[in-house]
DNA sequence: GTAATAGTGTCTCTAAGACATTATACT
DNA sequence: AGTATAATGTCTTAGAGACACTATTAC
């Protein structure tokens, strides 16, 4: 038992390998409700199903040329299945999933990336990216044995973990227009912790990133059916003053 | 270019693969110090070094067999390297690592675990488990490259992982033994969050657990070089009232 | 004008932080 | 007796939640 341990980290290339896959779940809001990007499938296994768009990680030989990083691999895959460039997005690894079958033709484990989509840029996603059979699907209507693979718990998963993040990190911030109003970053926590949130309580919060500086005001207004609203924009991390999110920072004198 | 994707998902054989690991960082707190388990290495590559324990991800033979999940390599690897059962601590997947030439030798994806293990078995390691170079090594004191390959980076975002997760999850209760006073409960803190917890607010918290039926009382108390400190357990998990950690439920009436 | 919603203000309650104080053990 | 620390209590402040209310736009 020791001796195969040692033997394993020795020398590992005798050992069979699974397939390493990046899966991306891309999200954006459209119409206060989450939207994520799916992929019709044309062959099987699961023709005709729904899927995360993703694919294999690239690794070289293995030797000498060692390949793209995870982090790059989820780049491109999104640029490749979107058109987007990692700039305009929020990219985020959250989980691996590799359970045996969950590919029914061989060993396959995928690194998840979640990909949060300003809602503007969600429309260009048809027309520019690769891949034309892409659409999006409300989150909320998605019925089990939609999805293929084991892209529902990959799903799940992403969603749990921005509802963890949502308070505590700027990802809010990268489901709305970069130029946005309070009302549109209360329909991201709104869509995203499956809440209304109170108008007044919800203004509050942000007044105080205001205060804080980590939003400052932007020119411009928001149209509306109504009383149009005034436009907040995210302030950059700069090296004095990291860029924080949510309750990232004490709020001290 | 869409081509390219398609065949990717319609046939993944013949891309090349890269070696799947399982690496854990296992974690136990001695003296109020958190320290994590490491094993000397005796061959290149970082020979003489330190590096967390890991291994192969076994895959079988790719399609008949798929071999085992990676919670199970996870659980399988920190038995053979510790003795240590599963039920015995807390085991979680927290992020993955491929960055190309992380091992010189060839493409490595390692999913990486940490263990969390109570201090009354932290004992045990050496002498039971199969890795007789194991040592635990306290966190604060290791500096730059004294690990091997990325294993600082893994640390290090291990224990963020869990710094995050601290106060919102029941993980401070798996570095304490099964029946724990409040002030070793507030050394987890301590350790984990990097400063000091204040002895009357962090027992005001405790106190909210045990009303909201969190913790219990437990028989005995733990004798100090003081005053003995009464003594508590976490609740298990019961179907109707889920387990819940620090602040995971509403306190409402 | 009316509807809708942006924006403000108020009241209450919970919890965190910064302590001071008392109680009970070990030496 | 003296020391250490478990355990309790007090005061202040920040923030969440539940509202009522006002202001400004589109129609």
């Amino acid at each position: 038992m020791t001796s195969e341990v040692q033997r394993a980290r020795q020398s590992l290339a005798p050992y069979a390998r699974p397939a390493v896959a990046v899966d991306l779940v891309v999200l954006t809001l459209v119409d206060g409700a989450l939207h994520v990007l799916l992929i019709r499938r044309g062959e099987p296994p699961f023709e005709g199903k729904l899927a995360l768009p993703g694919g294999i990680l690239r690794v070289g030989d293995g030797e000498e040329d060692q390949g793209e990083d995870l982090d790059v691999a989820a780049v491109r895959e999104l640029h490749e299945e979107t058109g987007l460039e990692s700039r305009d997005v929020l990219l985020e690894q959250f989980a691996t999933f590799g359970r045996p079958g969950r590919d029914p033709r061989m060993r396959v484990v995928s690194v998840a990336y979640y990909a949060l989509v300003r809602p503007e840029l969600a429309r260009r996603v048809r027309a520019g990216g690769d891949a034309a059979e892409a659409r999006w699907e409300a989150v909320g209507r998605l019925d089990a044995s939609t999805l293929a693979f084991d892209h529902e718990d990959i799903l799940r998963v992403a969603l749990a973990r921005m509802r963890e993040k949502l308070d505590t990190s700027a990802l809010a911030f990268s489901l709305v227009p970069e130029r946005f109003s309070i009302p549109e970053l209360r329909a991201v926590f709104s869509a995203v912790k499956g809440e209304p949130q109170d108008p007044g309580n919800f203004r509050r919060k942000v007044k105080r990133l205001i205060e804080d500086g980590v939003l400052e005001a932007a020119p411009g207004v928001r149209r509306t059916a109504s009383k149009p609203a005034a436009l907040y924009r995210f302030r950059a991390a700069s090296p004095e003053t990291p860029a924080r999110g949510f309750k990232s920072g004490t709020r001290s004198a």
